[in-house]
DNA sequence: CTATTTAACTTTGAAAAACAAAGCACTTTT
DNA sequence: AAAAGTGCTTTGTTTTTCAAAGTTAAATAG
């Protein structure tokens, strides 16, 4: 038998980044306190998950203005989606046989 | 928005533990040396995940000999498959949307 | 105009988890 | 008798996770 998780992203092992990326999917940019709420998370450990994200270009930071507050903003890229959408392949492919 | 990861079990973070689970979803007893190389792991690795899944009750142990040697198989509990199909339920909840 | 609050982090440090390697008791194979 | 396999446990390192506090800059309240 093949190794069964051999193709499992190891970015997406974590929940928070799987939460992250499941909304980004669906929402196709995203404030940094929106994400905060809908992931129940203390400032820095979601930063630090974007930050996980945003180093394998998975997601794309947008540094904007409303008004002339600083307003931040997420959204997935398209290798993200390609490598996000692989994941949820191999893990469908694990447990098919269910 | 509802917290999209709040369904998850914690349990299930890990792809090893994920990949048992999945390995004992359809075979109703395995050998600790399958798994071993179904998983590519290293005995002690794989002798913790397999710890922790038996102190959720997700997993049982069955000691036993071939002749006269040992022999050493696991199986899933009804808890196990229950909280599994929890799991994936909730996974399939979060990436609906795509 | 001063104080507090909010946004979005970064830094620090502690706790937990993952993991490999080695050791071990016992047995079978050579 | 020596080597190798089974199924662990122990040890120790590395990695990951996370909360808390600090930071900068702007907004708002008093």
């Amino acid at each position: 038998m093949k190794n069964p998780i051999a193709d499992l992203n190891k970015i997406f092992d974590s929940r928070i980044r799987l939460g992250v990326m499941s909304i980004l999917v669906v929402n196709n940019e995203i404030g940094f306190n929106d994400l905060k709420q809908m992931l129940e998370l203390t400032d820095g450990n979601l930063a630090s998950h974007l930050n996980t994200l945003e180093q394998a270009d998975f997601i794309k930071v947008h540094k904007g203005f409303i008004g002339r507050k600083t307003s931040t903003t997420y959204s997935i890229t398209a290798l993200g989606k390609q490598a996000f959408k692989s994941h949820l392949d191999a893990l469908e492919k694990m447990i098919r046989k269910l």
